[in-house]
DNA sequence: TTCAATATTGACCCAGCATTCAAGCTGCGA
DNA sequence: TCGCAGCTTGAATGCTGGGTCAATATTGAA
């Protein structure tokens, strides 16, 4: 009945996933979002409203990212806990682009660039950093069950060093660390835990 | 011979900085930075020079921040190498205002903000985080010198853990946690190189 | 073929950005 | 007391920011 939309609308919102990934909420402007995507600047208002709206879309289209990452590994019935867990982390950190390694995480990022200090999108970033830690965490708690924890640590806190120890190894990869050096240092936190 | 200056520089770098940690270097507009100094927008341009160049000098604040902190701490010769270690993380996470732990780190923000991604800031940056990294290995290769490290371990790598957990920790600091869970984490992680 | 519905386009808006500068002010040396 | 070096001031500048909109294009249904 109506005109067709003529942008894949999974290449635009990957392409500016990846603008706000690398440069940032603030430092990704409209005018660089129109350049990296190839669409025209009505459009995106037309498609994906504003540009609140639009990163937290892009958001949205990192967490898909993620959960695919989440389905090959935790998600992977066919393998022990400990060995989900290290698959985790070799796919994010170690089975990927040196692009994208070097990137970081977007979530981590925009906390840190904290957009919009006390807004909103906040609440989006914390609610997506969920997605990672249930999985995670029920993981840890097969494991947990299974007599592989040590000792006195309890599944959440084994999951929050977990994710501790991945947050200052994405905060490392954004300072240029290489795939080889930041999984010695999961790997090491991982060691520290299982038994 | 000429009119005094009638700031306090300390002042305006102190308030600059804590702009500037907060919110990230994009998102600091510069009449944020005059509010929050006091001062007027021609005495910053004449007395600091451009944003950019501002920027540095509020980093360059941190740093004797920083500096203060590991005297006290890893520069203390009265305290043993762990315990000098422990201190210093506790300076940082514990002994310190509910408002200056939820901003996490200066360093590991911009670096995540990426200030002007591929720019000379980042060089800024890293040379800063050596500040931290330095008298940090010294006191790892005192405990590993007096066999205080777990086998296999080297100064180099530990420091590296250290400061990865200590990455981590305050990423989760910007996130909201607590004193005690922060100090949970990096305790785990010295806990895991001691012996 | 016509028309309603929706997509696309880029010129346009103005608020806010970083930066400059000419004028005014202040206090010390002469 | 006067002159002037140099700090302070805020209006002015040009540019870029995010966001709007009327005109145009493209489709399916009638």
């Amino acid at each position: 009945m109506a005109r067709p939309v003529e942008f894949d609308e999974n290449k635009v919102l990957t392409n500016a996933m990846e603008q706000f990934w690398k440069e940032g909420y603030e430092a990704s402007s409209v005018q660089k979002l129109l350049d990296c995507t190839g669409i025209n600047r009505g459009t995106l208002y037309n498609s994906f409203g504003d540009k609140e709206t639009f990163f937290k879309s892009c958001v949205d289209q990192y967490n898909r990212l993620s959960e695919k990452q989440i389905e090959t590994t935790l998600g992977n019935s066919a393998l022990q806990p400990w060995e989900a867990i290290s698959a985790y982390f070799d796919e994010i950190l170690v089975n990927t682009s040196n692009k994208h390694r070097g990137m970081g995480c977007l979530l981590v990022n925009s906390l840190c660039e904290s957009v919009n200090y006390d807004k909103e999108i906040k609440k989006v970033i914390r609610s997506s950093q969920a997605l990672v830690r249930k999985p995670l965490l029920a993981r840890v708690k097969q494991a947990h069950k299974a007599g592989k924890v040590k000792k006195g640590i309890s599944p959440e806190f084994a999951t929050d060093a977990l994710l501790n120890s991945l947050f200052g190894a994405r905060v490392n990869a954004r300072d240029g660390k290489n795939a080889k050096q930041l999984k010695a240092l999961v790997d090491f936190t991982i060691a520290a835990l299982r038994k």
